[in-house]
DNA sequence: CTAACATATAGCTGCGTAGTTATAGATTGA
DNA sequence: TCAATCTATAACTACGCAGCTATATGTTAG
């Protein structure tokens, strides 16, 4: 698990790319002619979105018969969930040094 | 606090912007110079940033003669955080609803 | 085998934006 | 007031990429 960061953050900046996810999240897995339904665009982007998912890691394709299935890999949010929380501690061990500071300036 | 979490993707989905929120929030209060120094872009490319970043929320400015210090709003990461809470709770709901589904079973 | 269906790829176009240099605006010190 | 310093804006260029249509690939049904 690298801390592909760039990958995931371009990955889902996308409008189009993070509905896509969030369906998959929500309703489980889907093939891309359910998904295109809702998409709001043409089946080719569709596809092409899903292909930058699963490279990002975001996304399984399961392939079932003419349909493929894809589905969210929730694991792969680990990577922004980590880079969140080491923004958060850098924040906090700020604010600990300076408490430290201030104690030795008793 | 609406759901901006495109502006926050968006925003984050830089490097070069992630690398300056994320020196803001190691070493907290930086001139656009001292950003600058480190950034490997031009200064001008630096307050652009700095302006799509405060856009967001992420950062503040504060003045001080001539020098102008900005500073992580880490609170902003909320957005984020959120977003994907909501994620790993759809998740999480489908499992229950096939628990649920599989216990009717009986 | 062939037709119909599902998905992916190719090729193109237009827009958004990150980077540049040049310059303007603002603030301080002499 | 003038020069130096710091930051922001203007104007431009180049590239990435999201979208489209057309077509190829793959798969099942008949």
């Amino acid at each position: 698990m690298q801390p592909n960061h760039d990958l995931i953050f371009k990955t889902l900046a996308d409008p189009s790319r993070r509905a896509l996810f969030e369906r998959m999240c929500r309703e489980g897995e889907q093939t891309v002619g359910a998904l295109t339904v809702h998409a709001g665009i043409s089946q080719p982007a569709v596809s092409k979105h899903l292909g930058v998912l699963k490279q990002a890691g975001l996304v399984l394709g399961r392939q079932d018969g003419r349909n493929i299935h894809y589905s969210a890999q929730i694991g792969a949010l680990s990577s922004l969930i980590d880079w969140t929380n080491q923004m958060a501690g850098f924040w906090e061990n700020r604010f600990d040094d300076l408490e430290d500071l201030l104690k030795r300036m008793d």
